[in-house]
DNA sequence: CAAGACTTTTGGTCAGGCCATATTCACGGT
DNA sequence: ACCGTGAATATGGCCTGACCAAAAGTCTTG
């Protein structure tokens, strides 16, 4: 291996060169992922890829924890490094059905306690846009729109972006995504919709005011009355409908929701 | 620098401490996020950070690396590593590394909720997994053994089933899970623990006696306090080493100034 | 005064070395 | 024969020192 003549046959290109463990790891992933090293296996030594690769030791470190930062690899001391199982998704909220009530219960909490730490941090831009968001909901129940939804969620978000916490806008917009997939909360909340209680904007203006107050427990408490009365709504109208079959299975939904409500 | 004496202290400690490269790279980050270095200017060189933080320089290269593909910072070759503009952004939040103040403060909010929706319905035979998952943490405090973690999930996970809320239990496992993939977080954790405060039993024991007693307000209280308790032994470990060094680079700019002072 | 050549700074990479841990395996006791 | 047990060995972790190439700064020169 020479130290210098790596650049011996640079005579072509005039594009910059990614660097050295950027290539290596690109080659390396390659590999892993034609199944040349199977997960759980070990990958050759530092010091064998060195040579496989006409490399330095350096570099292949550099390539390693790169993998290492990309989870495709997971590297133990004396030992080796080891090829990881799973690279592919990562939707932690899988596939599996989360229920219409459940969903609504959970974003009660959680949008809730968003909604007063955004209180304490909100800034006048971002109350500039829940206003709007605001008026495009009203708009959007003139015109008669059925997807209400956009202004709604627009609304939801900047809350949760107003939190300045990124986990906590990733949990909330991974609770939405739920919502959006779910046939089943996709229905639910049609029905509810349509047997008249429309998601009011004063519930939300009310959650407005409580930030533009700066009112942390006003804003949860808001809040937590909006999705509760989601959750009222939508009570109602799988009742008026599931008569018989699904009564006990509704009215355990209602038992819970009382639960819900009392630990405000 | 010596290379090899740096194992001197290490008699005491079982826990294995973080590779070097993720140490460096969290320090760098805190001084980032801490606005030491601004968005758009240029770092120190490679061999200053190396004199800084007492490592090597290929070792400052791994961190580096690790702040590259973490879209922290931007490498130009020949000219320096310059500090990138925000690193929120979008919506992705699955490949984006959230950081661990961000985290264990969504934790804090929302299982806090968890925990008191859980005192309302938790079963004896939950409350006793959790008393079980109790002694295994007592266990592993005693034997030294790092990972006091098994225990520590299996707790916090039987309060996010005890909701009975799916939502609320895959939210939970979510953000435990970014928490286990993600190194950053893992590395300041693990110094949080080495500085001493080690996650108290007791903590945990307060929030298994609220959930005893079925009440909601003293459950969410006490899981709140436990990691609130978190996040400040994390702020106590980050700051000081943040500290630390800040303040080699503030004496060696007065050296420099010193110098200056004397040619001028 | 501006354009080009020289020098310095800074990242990019290599080479080779020693240490600590993990794994292996042969050895000796039972 | 079986099972510890302790010495090799393999492997990652980190360090030192060096040289190259690109960029930036400085100086000379037309």
């Amino acid at each position: 291996m020479n130290g210098k003549a790596k650049h011996t046959s640079s005579a072509e290109r005039p594009a910059r060169e990614p660097r050295l463990y950027q290539q290596v790891a690109e080659k390396l992933i390659a590999l892993i992922e034609a199944h040349q090293y199977e997960a759980g296996t070990r990958l050759p030594a530092e010091r064998e890829l060195a040579a496989m690769f006409g490399v330095s030791r350096p570099t292949i470190r550099e390539a390693v924890i790169a993998l290492e930062l990309a989870h495709y690899v997971e590297v133990r001391m004396g030992s080796g490094v080891y090829v990881l199982e799973y690279k592919k998704d990562k939707s932690r909220f899988s596939d599996q059905d989360v229920g219409p009530f459940e969903l609504t219960e959970a974003r009660a909490l959680f949008e809730g306690e968003a909604a007063a730490l955004a209180a304490t941090m909100i800034t006048d831009e971002q109350l500039a846009q829940l206003a709007a968001s605001l008026d495009e909901m009203v708009e959007e129940n003139e015109n008669g729109i059925d997807s209400h939804e956009v202004a709604d969620k627009k609304f939801h978000m900047i809350i949760a972006q107003a939190t300045n916490n990124s986990a906590i806008l990733a949990t909330i917009e991974g609770l939405w995504a739920i919502r959006e997939s779910s046939m089943l909360t996709a229905s639910t909340l049609q029905k509810a919709r349509n047997s008249g209680l429309r998601p009011s904007v004063e519930q939300h203006r009310d959650v407005y005011n409580a930030l533009k107050a700066h009112d942390a427990a006003a804003a949860r408490k808001a809040m937590r009355a909006h999705l509760m009365a989601v959750i009222e709504s939508m009570l109602e109208a799988t009742e008026a409908e599931a008569v018989a079959a699904a009564r006990t299975q509704t009215s355990k939904s209602r038992d819970r929701f009382n639960l819900t409500k009392a630990i405000g």
